[in-house]
This record gives structure tokens, sequence and C-alpha cells, in this order.
DNA sequence: TCAAAAGTGTTCGGCTTACACCCATGA
DNA sequence: TCATGGGTGTAAGCCGAACACTTTTGA
């Protein structure tokens, strides 16, 4: 019976591999708004379409190590919060070949991080993620999981940290809230919340450039952040 | 430079392919505890350690389907309801051969499935999650995993239906809920809680042959589920 | 008849929501 | 000076936690 082996641990030779590939939600909070990076393709296929940036996982590196070397390649972004969203296998993915790929979002800081097109592509860009285009592949789809599991998981010191600068104002902070949940949100209420966790640090500074003279904070151990692995 | 393919998913011959393998977390609810179906190695390397079964991934097959299908080969169970938990891609996982794993938890009622002992596997059990001992390569981890996502996930009727006989008493459905979630729950306030959700039917019947008379309740649209897909 | 389990409601505290006015600043 | 945005507190509803007694049944 041919599925035999499939219940067969004992890795051998025959055992069919496959090409495993990484793509990666990078989001980035810009002007107010929550963007993703995108990439336009320069060859077949899905010649000229936008995309997530992704890549191929090599010998020597774990699904992590890639992503987070795709990201340098790409971006210049090192030491960034990634998180493993979702591994998708549909045997027809690919149009060309077979692959398996999973699913990483990463945050950075998107004015630290000048986006370069290189190799394979043509073009890049931050784009607001509700006006994220059709992109090539499954991608779309891989978007949507991604957002969702930020969502899920927004009241994680980590991520803010990650996308905002050292010193932000709690406008700011509400903004960014905001664009990831796609609502809006009491302004009181939102920041008496945000009072009663204890990561947020008033600087005592004042933001000048803009109206009202908004108070700084800063997040408790900026920058003393564990990375992930596995 | 080497690293340049990395970041190209212009999947080509030369990509590196890797052995891809599905481990399965079967859950089940027996005598009022939640267990884990583990198999026994016959074979090196982890020969005698109990592990999660498992197996490889085929060429025609999407990693829930090749899910589906280990189960099926080792319990004969169809048709169940599983989840995907997350990807494990350290390059030194397995002894022998660099895999990648994929895991997924199952939810299934023991009693309808007889766990046999098939092909590499010596042995077969279903182990109360709380006494599973040292596992081959990394399954301990995988199972911790799989319980945090069950757990988190727990108020979905899907899982509840899966788990449980058609018609069950809000008693075994509180010992369900305590068993995973490992904790003890107020009896009042579970039941105040099930009650206003919508999905619980009480049938009227008492269930006999227990002392109390407890009423048996089932779940609306018992068995109109669908199954998972991508 | 009695021991064991089923069944049921109320109170309290904390959290979330809704909502309006004064103050600081840049234009 | 004025228009814009920053900053703050209180009251009402909702949810989860704690908690004791009566009823049903099998032994």
């Amino acid at each position: 019976m041919p599925g035999q082996n499939h219940i067969d641990t004992k890795v051998e030779k025959s055992s069919y591999e496959c090409t495993i590939t990484v793509d990666c939600c990078i989001f980035g909070f810009q002007e107010g708004e929550l963007k993703v990076l995108l990439v336009k393709r320069a060859i077949a296929p899905f010649k000229a379409f936008w995309m997530l940036p992704g890549g191929i996982m090599s010998e020597n590196q774990s699904l992590e190590e890639a992503a987070n070397h795709i990201l340098f390649h790409l971006t210049d972004v090192h030491d960034v919060y990634i998180e493993q969203v979702k591994t998708y296998s549909q045997v027809n993915r690919h149009p060309v070949k077979r692959v398996v790929t999973v699913s990483f979002y990463a945050l950075t800081k998107p004015e630290n991080h000048p986006a370069i097109a290189k190799h394979y592509v043509s073009d890049v860009d931050w784009c607001p993620v509700n006006e994220v285009p059709t992109l090539g592949f499954d991608h779309n789809r891989l978007l949507e999981d991604a957002l969702l599991k930020l969502r899920t998981n927004l009241d994680q010191v980590l991520k803010i940290s990650e996308l905002l600068p050292e010193k932000f104002t709690l406008k700011e902070l509400q903004d960014l809230y905001e664009s990831i949940l796609d609502e809006t949100l009491d302004r009181r209420n939102f920041r008496k919340k945000m009072r009663q966790m204890d990561f947020l640090v008033n600087t005592k500074e004042k933001k000048s450039g803009v109206k009202g003279g908004p108070l700084l904070y800063t997040i408790r151990n900026y920058k003393n952040i564990p990375l992930d692995g596995n």
C-alpha cells in the first residue's frame, strides 16, 4: 500500500523533499498609518505583480534565520521582532513547482529602513494595509492571516516598541492601535487603559512643533527585548 | 554573494529541498481526563521512546491531507477536526537527517477509535496529558505548544463536539474544560456561562445509572461541522 | 434512609463604555 | 485671538468571581 511510509518517521533517502519558502509581512507605522512592505516582481511567474518579500530556506538555516536573512537582504533590517503565522501547503500554490511556505510577520520602523529594490525586485513600496492591491501567488491571504494574528496579540509591549520611535505621544500610540485594529477608540478610555498598564513612562518632555504640546512617553526597559527562537 | 538566492522566490532546480514531516497531538477525553495518543517507537533513533505519531508529507498531499492520512493509518480516525499549531525548523532537530516538522492537534473520541500499533510502532497508548513521559525528539515541546493552543481556543463549539459523545451531562462538559485548562471551575458559574452560549440543547432526558439524575445535553447542529482547509 | 451528586441565584468588585469641559500651543 | 488638539474624571452597564442550600437518585 503506497500510503504506508506516510506514517513512518524513519526518514530515508527516498522520502519526498520539498522546497520551503518564507514570506514576510513587514509592518511599519508611518504617517499615522499601518503599512506593509511590498515588492514588485520583475520575473515570471507573476511578473509585475506586487507581493510580499520572501525567499527560500537554505540547508543551514532555521525558518526564523531564513526570515531574518531575507529581511536583512531586502531592507537592511536586523534584530527585528518576527513571529510565525502559519504554514501553507496546498499542492498547487506555486504555478511552476511545488513549494511549502511558512509566513511570518515582522515589525519595523520604516523611517529607519529605507527600502531598496534588489535582485528580482523592480520596485518596493510601503503600502497602507487597506490599500493593498491584488498580490501575486496567495499573498493577499497570507497578509490577512498575518494581520489577524497581529491584532489578536496586540497588547504586548514588544510589538508596540518595535513600531514606535523611542519617544512618542499618547496620540501616536492611539493612532497605532487604531490603524492596526481598524477601528476608532475613545481617547480618555484609551489613555486610562494605557496608564494602568505599567510599561509606559512619562518623560515629562513636550513634543514641539505640534499644537497642544503633547507629552512624550517611552517604554519601560526600551530595547531590552528578548528575541524569539526555535 | 552566497546569500543572494535566499531572497529569490524564483524557485529553481537548485533550490534546497527538505523533508517535511507532520506530527499530531491526538487528544481524547476518557474517564474524565484529557489524554493524548502516544506511540512507542520500534526503530532507531529514539528506539523504545514514546512519541507523538507522525509521518512524512508526500508529493501530492497538503500538510492537512498528510495529517489526516497519518491519523487514518494509525487510528482509523477520519473526518476529524485538526488544527495547525506551529512549524519547527531547528537545523538539528532530527539526529539523522534534517527535517522540518509541522505540528497539528486533532480531537477524537478514544472509545470510537481503539488504537492499534502498526508499522514502526511497537505499542500505543492513550496517556493522560499530565503523566506524559519524556518523549523522543522534541515532542514534549510540540505537545506543550499544542496544549497551549487548544486551551486558548477552547470556547469553540467544534472542539467540544469532537471530544464529547452526542449526549452528555454538564458535569462531563465541566470535567472536559477542567482537564484541558488544568484548573477547577465553579459549578454554578460554569453552568451559567454555558447556558448563555447558545449551542447547548437540553434533551430533557436524564442519564441513568448515576446519582443525582443529571440531564443530558447535546450540541445544536451536532455534526454539521465544516472542515478546515488550505 | 442516607450519601453523593445535580441543580439553582445573588452579591460584589473590576473592567469597559459613554460622555463634556478646560488648557496649551502654533498659526 | 483663535482654532486645533491635548489633557482629565465620573457614572452606568456588563462580566466574572465568590458563595450555600434544596432536590434527585442509587446504594
